[in-house]
DNA sequence: AAGGTGACTAACA
DNA sequence: ATGTTAGCCACCT
């Protein structure tokens, strides 16, 4: 009996949710996470029509780029990004400092050299 | 119900 | 270097 409201959409959101504050992670990244590395797009979809009450504000494009279609624009989605303390220059963060994974789901490239 | 759009990414010309 | 095409799947009309 599997409720399936779309699994993937409700993952996307359980990732989300577990973003820590001051952290960001990307489209791709979360697509991956959940399934498809190729529905990054789908993740976005989700972001627009999705649940409002999570953190999209932490998820960025794999550029560090803000999202156009953010409430208030790139610079609404800037502002609530420094407000987490995250370093917001140009519309761009610093995809490679802040990017973080969900404990335990990293793809073995952290710790690695 | 079917088609089009999209807060993306990658590959190709 | 930029522009276009393709892919993924959910949400909207």
């Amino acid at each position: 009996m599997e409720s399936v409201e779309s699994n993937f959409r409700v993952r996307v959101e359980a990732v989300v949710a577990q973003i820590p504050k001051g952290r960001v992670m990307t489209y791709g990244q979360i697509a991956a996470l959940c399934g498809s590395a190729r529905s990054a797009q789908i993740v976005g979809s989700i972001a627009h029509f999705g649940d409002p009450n999570l953190p999209w504000q932490r998820v960025v494009n794999k550029s560090g780029g803000l999202a156009a279609g953010y409430p208030g624009g790139r610079h609404g989605h800037a502002e609530h990004l420094r407000a987490e303390g995250v370093e917001v220059h140009d519309d761009h963060v610093d995809v490679h400092a802040l990017l973080w994974w969900p404990p335990g789901e990293e793809p073995a490239q952290q710790g690695l050299f």
